[in-house]
DNA sequence: AGTCGAGCCTGCTGGC
DNA sequence: TGCCAGCAGGCTCGAC
């Protein structure tokens, strides 16, 4: 299934407990840039080169009131691409504008596939079964190709908008996005530049998006550990000395590869998907830190003990014998 | 300007 | 057993 649900990914687990043995760790929980990843990737085949032939908006708002015209701005049209710019998906139409996603931290998207070769139907119910009062599907796509795609989300934290695209760039959900974590943009100096005389920890730092795209309170943590940094070190003692900065360049390594290995994680669930009766979103991703409070870390012949404190109102989870 | 907290929202969990 | 307070978190806005 191809969202970011706490309830689905344990339940399909837990409903695949007869092939796999059953995950002791946590499993991914929240849509940040891997778990979005993901979701567009699934949303592809289901949505790109199709025509949007219905548009069912179930309510006025999510977190933001929908566009005007929601609909009928999208009946009719074709989608040219799915692209993603952190946790922000975006629909390019052949209408010229660009339908944004927002998953917020509950949002998610079920398809329905009609289409013969791909009999796949997967929502995000502990039972795996839709939503008996279809409560929180706010959205419904009916494409061409005879998918139907839903948005689905408990909390409405996620959004939808449309914006033209020549002004896509000037759009408040674009505007103040640092780099993709991913792309050649963060590197070691441009990080080192960025935590330049902040006087925040480096934790609350990476959770801004204006810094680095993508990254929730998750993979901040993961990201931190695989780094071997404090999060609360202060953010600017991560920056540039004497114009080279080595903790920078270690932690946008650390960011590398820890959401490439989650987004590796979501890839082999959309893969198992195909030939299932309906799991996409399985993310049997392992967490090293997060939600690990009490337990051994996992870093060979560290010893240390995983801690959890709060930062600026959220948890964080982190190894005081090896972050530093 | 930079930093921080409130508030949005619902479902799950843990304590009584 | 049942209830309910507390917690979870991405993002925007407002306060300092």
């Amino acid at each position: 299934m191809v969202q970011g649900t706490i309830v689905s990914r344990r339940a399909i687990v837990q409903h695949d407990a007869g092939r796999s043995p059953p995950l002791p760790e946590k499993v991914a929980h929240m849509p940040e840039l891997p778990e979005v990843e993901t979701v567009r990737r699934g949303l592809e085949p289901a949505m790109v080169g199709r025509t949007f032939v219905r548009v069912e908006q179930r309510r006025a708002d999510l977190r933001f009131p929908f566009p005007q015209h929601f609909s009928d701005r999208l009946t009719g049209t074709t989608v040219t691409d799915i692209s993603r710019r952190g946790k922000l998906m975006m629909a390019g139409l052949d209408s010229g504008e660009v339908l944004l996603m927002h998953l917020g931290m509950s949002g998610g998207f079920a398809i329905l596939d009609n289409a013969p070769e791909t009999p796949g139907r997967f929502y995000h119910r502990r039972d795996n079964q839709p939503d008996q009062a279809g409560r929180h599907d706010h959205v419904v796509f009916e494409m061409s190709g005879g998918a139907t795609v839903i948005y689905n989300d408990p909390r409405r934290f996620g959004f939808m908008g449309l914006e033209r695209s020549d002004e896509l760039t000037a759009s408040r959900h674009l505007r103040n996005l640092g780099p993709e974590p991913l792309g050649a943009e963060f590197t070691g100096q441009y990080l080192a530049t960025a935590l330049a005389g902040r006087q925040t920890s480096l934790k609350a730092a990476l959770l801004d998006q204006r810094l680095v795209a993508g990254l929730g309170n998750i993979y901040v943590s993961e990201a931190l550990h695989h780094a071997r940094l404090s999060p609360r070190r202060l953010a600017a003692s991560a920056s540039a000395r004497n114009g080279r900065s080595i903790r920078a360049e270690r932690l946008v390594v650390a960011v590398r590869e820890v959401l490439a290995a989650a987004i590796e994680a979501g890839g082999s669930s959309l893969k198992d998907f195909a030939h299932t009766d309906g799991g996409l979103g399985l993310f049997q991703h392992r967490f090293a830190v997060y939600d690990r409070a009490g337990t051994q870390c996992p870093r060979t012949r560290c010893g240390g003990t995983i801690k959890k404190i709060v930062q600026n109102g959220r948890s964080t989870f982190y190894c005081p014998a090896c972050q530093r």
